[in-house]
DNA sequence: GCCAACGTTGGC
DNA sequence: GCCAACGTTGGC
């Protein structure tokens, strides 16, 4: 059981669109670490941080779960996606995602807040130039997030 | 294998 | 819209 946190930007799919939809694919991922971590990392069961960014106010907008294995991202297929890769295959697809169900909106916590607090100094996707969409989180970080999310 | 150029992310 | 940071591409 491992724990994560996941961007996306609410333009695209926000917490309210992941709870009227249940499920949604984390499809659009287009980067090696990221996919790796989804691959060979994540587990069915584990809990992520939904994160909203590239927004007004970004910061953890809820609470999903991973409930899916990997599997091709369709979208690296469709030629009239932003996600088309012209490079990759159905037989050897080159990108992956995992489904998420929602499990709980929360209140936000923004991005300031979270730079606030020392406990989350080391927290990967707080540090300097960090641009990854999928970020671990470790217990402690998880446990004293989730104390402090109404 | 190096590295310059270029593209993308994402906060501000 | 700006720009820091960093990943990817492709020539050599």
């Amino acid at each position: 059981m491992a724990y994560w946190l996941m961007k996306s930007e609410p333009d695209e799919v926000s917490i309210d669109d992941l709870e009227a939809r249940h499920t949604v694919p984390w499809f659009g991922v287009r980067n090696y670490q990221a996919r790796n971590f989804m691959r060979d990392a994540m587990q069915l069961g584990d809990r992520a941080f939904f994160y909203h960014s590239g927004c007004a106010e970004p910061g953890i907008a809820g609470i999903c779960e991973i409930c899916s294995p990997a599997h091709p991202d369709e979208t690296q297929f469709d030629a009239a996606s932003p996600y088309f890769d012209p490079k990759s295959s159905p037989e050897k697809p080159r990108w992956l995602c995992v489904d998420v169900k929602f499990v709980r909106k929360t209140q936000l916590l923004t991005l300031a807040e979270m730079r606030g607090f020392a406990e989350l100094s080391q927290m990967q996707t707080l540090q300097r130039g960090n641009r990854l969409s999928i970020t671990p989180v470790s217990p402690a970080e998880w446990d004293f997030i989730l104390e402090r999310l109404k």
